[in-house]
DNA sequence: CAGTGAGCGAGCTTCCGCTTGACTT
């Protein structure tokens, strides 16, 4: 047994370190939290000053008891979890749980994985920081006072199962508010105007300049007046003027930042990315990839120097140290980087490659020189109006670390046509220019973006919210809640009109083009809407974009020893307690009910509202003679919030009655999977694009229904006279048995059409194991 | 796996942050 045990947080990180410490040291992992704060019962004593009541969590019971076996038998325990507010407390728990001797136990830190940071920290152990340990417990003890106490309200008050918390309920705000912008955003037009002039080349060749005016007008008479004027301009070089200027490469990558360019880049999701980089981290690739800190060791930036002079020489070198920005940062990691820098690229998947490519060249570029640029502008006047065409260039002088890399932006702009980049073509100042072309397009202004899982990554991280490990899960609980969805959606068309002067004349025309077409993008469900708005009514503070970072500076004061973590408890706790209590006293049942009007044919009032399976109208009101309203669910796309009157009778049109078949009721409606036909309790599809439910007659429902019974048919391997309900059945997927609604596989191998009753119920009874559930 | 929309009541849901597998499909 070890002389040495050495603590830390990621068993991939035990593995380097122990490669560096020798046969003396034995180096093991926690896995993170081994205790947290019993789940029932609250898990806090309110009433004796918020004593948390820790238990060791359930999935770290076997580490625990490897930990303890193994700081029994070391002389030394070297704790090394993280140097931050979590690591600090995971210390603190293994030292209360592990019953560590202080004597022998020293707690160290270091930021990077390199021998020298690792030797340098076993020299320099320090004890527990005790401030810091409860900052952490503050802050876990608020998230649980606030999702605990909050939370129920919404199931008495909205919904069973739903949630509310410090950080996912402002992530959902942001979509909310974002989608209500839209919704309410005016399109404005104006027009925009663009020309090509004609310059003749040295032998005879004439090359096109490209030039917009710097002007747009307000209303199509504006534009049609100008090339009015145009037709009978001259046009002449009025100023060329050249400017420097210089681009600098972006920081290495941090969590936040890897998620935004795997998404622009490469088209990862978030969670994605971070299960590839915990891949390429595994196998010892790049460094820790849950990081707040752009730093970069010693040792790193010595191996990209190298690197840079061998690839592209001494002019492309420019090392530099970056500063992190982000509001509440703990840096306890260097940043996301290959731990081989001399490594250009790794085995493994072709996402892995990718993404370490991506940190690869984001790496190298970071210690390259600036790119220096020159932009030229060139304008054009205009004889007989005082407006200027103009024309921009931009050359690159020296590329710098451009050479490797170029960091994307998230909104490449619609409206650009395309002539910023370019070469000009020699012109001087004074020379009389011809065009063959001037449009005058109208444009429109953009509605605000909404947000994808990366671009809502770097909102949050601007507002402090949320940390490196829990962007993705965060995601994925507000789409598991049902008050988000991630989704495409086609655009509508859109016409907008453009006015060409060419050959002397003038011609207008009315183009389409399409808008609003959406990719991935992060939309709010009804749900999502009316939770959001409850949560704003009677809990604004815990719903202010700022509550992070104002409970932050709290726990500031607390680590450094200023101010004791129960005090700055007891402080929050009463006034948001006295709200709750307040929410669930006067608020009324929140079902984001709106009433769309009156129905014309019937003089019934129309409302839209959540109901029990989901948004759905309704006309008419329950009166006292007992008449029951119409009720019918809202189709997918529709929303309680943009849903109009007209669009809400449509739905009361079904489902149709369109006569009988076989002395039974031949039906039509729209279920979740599109519009069927029903008929003797059985369902069969309408056909996609070819029959429309409002419309489609009897004759065509029976065809439908005779279709499906002759596939039905086909599909019949074997019945037994014994038991009606035990069929077996051609699927998709091969021969089944259906048992009672039930569907059993058959096990690979076996001939469908020699099963006998007794073979099929032992199937069945050995069929589908019960599933091995998550919950306890 | 498609229809529903009244009401009662038992028992359950829920937070954020730190870490990986162990489960199916």
């Amino acid at each position: 047994m070890s002389e040495n045990l050495v603590i830390v947080e990621s068993p991939a990180k035990a593995k380097t370190i122990e490669r560096f410490l020798g046969s003396d040291y034995l180096v093991t992992s926690s896995m993170g939290h081994i205790r947290d704060l019993e789940k029932k019962d609250f898990g806090i004593d309110i009433e004796n000053n918020f004593q948390p009541k820790y238990i060791v969590s359930p999935d770290k019971k076997k580490i625990v008891t490897e930990l303890k076996k193994q700081a029994k038998a070391a002389r030394t325990v070297w704790i090394a979890s993280d140097e931050d507010r979590e690591g600090e407390a995971i210390a603190w728990h293994l030292q209360q749980v592990l019953k560590l001797d202080p004597a022998k136990t020293k707690r160290i830190v270091f930021h990077e994985i390199t021998k020298d940071a690792i030797l340098k920290a076993i020299e320099n152990p320090r004890p527990i920081n005790v401030n810091l340990v409860n900052a952490q417990q503050a802050r876990r003890v608020l998230d649980r006072i606030v999702g605990f106490e909050v939370s129920p309200v919404l199931w008495k008050k909205v919904k069973p199962s739903l949630s509310a918390g410090r950080v996912q309920s402002v992530a959902v705000r942001l979509i909310v508010e974002r989608e209500r912008e839209i919704i309410n955003f005016n399109s404005q037009s104006n027009y925009r105007v663009s020309a090509i002039f004609l310059v003749p080349g040295e032998n005879g060749n004439v090359t096109e300049l490209k030039a917009e005016l710097n002007k747009r007008f307000e209303t199509k008479g504006e534009a049609q007046a100008f090339l009015e004027k145009c037709r009978t301009a001259e046009f002449s070089i009025a100023d060329i003027v050249k400017k420097p200027s210089k681009r600098t490469p972006a920081a290495p990558f941090i969590t936040s930042t890897l998620q935004q360019e795997a998404s622009r880049k490469l088209g990862f999701s978030v969670s994605q990315t971070m299960a590839v980089a915990q891949r390429l981290y595994e196998a010892g690739k790049i460094t820790y990839m849950r990081t707040d800190s752009v730093n970069l060791s010693g040792l790193a930036i010595n191996t990209a120097k190298s690197k840079i002079i061998a690839l592209h020489g001494e002019e492309y070198l420019k090392t530099r140290q970056y500063k992190t920005k982000a509001k509440g940062a703990q840096e306890a990691h260097e940043a996301i980087r290959p731990t081989y820098i001399d490594q250009e690229e790794v085995d493994g998947s072709a996402q892995e490659k990718r993404l370490y490519e991506l940190i690869w060249k984001r790496t190298i570029a970071s210690q390259m020189s600036d790119a220096k640029l020159e932009r030229t502008t060139v304008s054009i006047k205009i004889s007989n109006t005082t407006e200027l065409f103009q024309a921009t260039g931009e050359i690159i002088k020296f590329d710098g670390f451009l050479r490797v890399y170029m960091e994307s932006t998230d909104h490449e702009d619609e409206n650009s046509n395309g002539n910023g980049k370019a070469l000009l073509p020699p012109v001087e100042v004074n020379q009389q220019l011809r065009t063959n072309l001037i449009e005058a397009t109208e444009r429109f202004t953009q509605k605000p973006p909404r947000y994808t899982e990366a671009s809502l990554v770097k909102k949050l991280e601007e507002q402090g919210i949320g940390r490196p490990s829990t962007y993705a899960p965060i995601i994925t609980t507000v789409q598991n809640r049902g008050y988000v969805v991630k989704e495409d959606r086609p655009g509508v068309d859109r016409d907008f009109t453009q006015l060409t002067l060419t050959d002397n004349e003038i011609s207008v025309k009315t183009k389409t083009e399409v808008t609003g077409t959406e990719k991935s993008k992060l939309f709010p469900t009804d749900v999502g809407m009316v939770v959001n708005d409850f949560l704003i009514k009677y809990f604004d503070k815990i719903m202010d974009l700022n509550f992070t970072a104002k409970v932050e500076v709290e726990f500031d004061e607390i680590a450094i020893g200023g101010r004791a973590w129960n005090e700055m408890i007891g402080q929050f706790y009463k006034p948001f307690h006295q709200n709750v209590e307040n929410a669930l006293e006067v608020s009324e049942r929140a079902k984001g009910e709106r009433h769309l009007g009156t129905d014309p044919a019937t003089e019934l009032p129309v409302y839209v509202k959540i109901g029990r399976y989901g948004p759905l109208a309704q006309l008419g009101e329950v009166t006292e003679d007992g008449e029951k309203p119409k009720f019918a669910s809202l189709r997918s796309g529709q929303h309680l919030e943009t849903i109009t009157l007209e669009e809400a009778l449509e739905l009361f049109k079904l489902p149709r009655e369109l006569g009988e078949y076989e002395n039974k009721k031949v039906t039509v409606a729209i279920g979740r999977f599109g519009p069927y036909v029903r008929h003797d309790s059985k369902f069969v599809s309408l056909e996609k694009n070819v029959d429309d439910p409002y419309t489609v007659g009897l004759d065509r429902a029976i065809e439908l229904i005779e279709a499906k019974r002759e596939k039905d048919r086909k599909a019949l391997i074997k019945t037994f006279d014994q038991e009606p309900e035990l069929r077996i059945l051609e699927g998709r997927w091969g021969p089944y048995i259906s048992y009672k609604k039930k569907n059993y596989k058959i096990p690979k191998g076996t001939e469908a059409e020699k099963l006998e009753l007794a073979d099929c119920m032992k199937i069945i009874e050995e069929g589908p194991k019960p599933k091995k559930g998550r919950k306890k």
